[in-house]
DNA sequence: GGGTTCTTCAACTACTTGGTTACATAGTTG
DNA sequence: CAACTATGTAACCAAGTAGTTGAAGAACCC
């Protein structure tokens, strides 16, 4: 298990493609707004205040990387959280970006 | 501890930020050869078969976001890794990444 | 000092991508 | 069927970026 040492080329390509797919805040704002159970397309994009095509595409990505499912039931689509482990990754992230900051600010001081 | 949610715009930015960090093939293998030990850049760009410029240019963003430090001694800039904690994000999305790819096999069956 | 080596910065190119607009598709309701 | 609604897709544009090349900067040796 674990991560080949060293990283072959071949494994560090779709590594970096997934993390390509949390590097966009929309996206982030996606997952996020779905952690409480399923929503629409149009739904989602009311909240977010973006365009439904931009929403949709987004979406697109996602369920393409794995992350969110979709499901069809008469107009609409019901998209959800698939891989439920991107929160404990986005929770990792932030809290080394918090790290971060902190030693950033104490040697300003 | 853990994120706000719902997510606000503001910390959306910063986190995809530092997922974009790591959506980079070359970022990803940097990081990797470093996880034995301090390195320099042309050791690095020998590693990798790419241009010193390209090498310098990636360590000094992995270093804009603390993941690398930089020592000077001499001649020569030994960077090291800042953060250990992205061998662990890099675990669980190789392991998220495999899940996918099994259900994806199984689906195609 | 002059010369050498390692590193970094700057300008440029080619490519990727987030977002919009407009249109196509599919399902629903009258 | 016709009108309507929700979603997906294609074409396009603007902005960002990975990589190269060439020159500048910094620290060592003679």
């Amino acid at each position: 298990m674990g991560l080949p040492h060293p990283l072959p080329a071949e494994f560090a390509g779709p590594l970096a493609e997934r993390f390509r797919l949390l590097s966009e805040p929309t996206r982030l704002r996606l997952l996020d707004l779905l952690r409480d159970g399923e929503r629409t397309v149009g739904d989602l994009a009311g909240d977010l205040g973006c365009t439904q095509a931009n929403v949709s595409k987004h979406l697109a990505m996602l369920a393409e990387g794995g992350l969110v499912s979709r499901r069809r039931d008469g107009l609409r689509s019901y998209y959800g959280v698939a891989d439920e482990s991107v929160f404990n990754l986005c929770d990792s992230v932030c809290e080394s970006l918090r790290r971060h900051l902190e030693s950033r600010a104490r040697a300003v001081r």
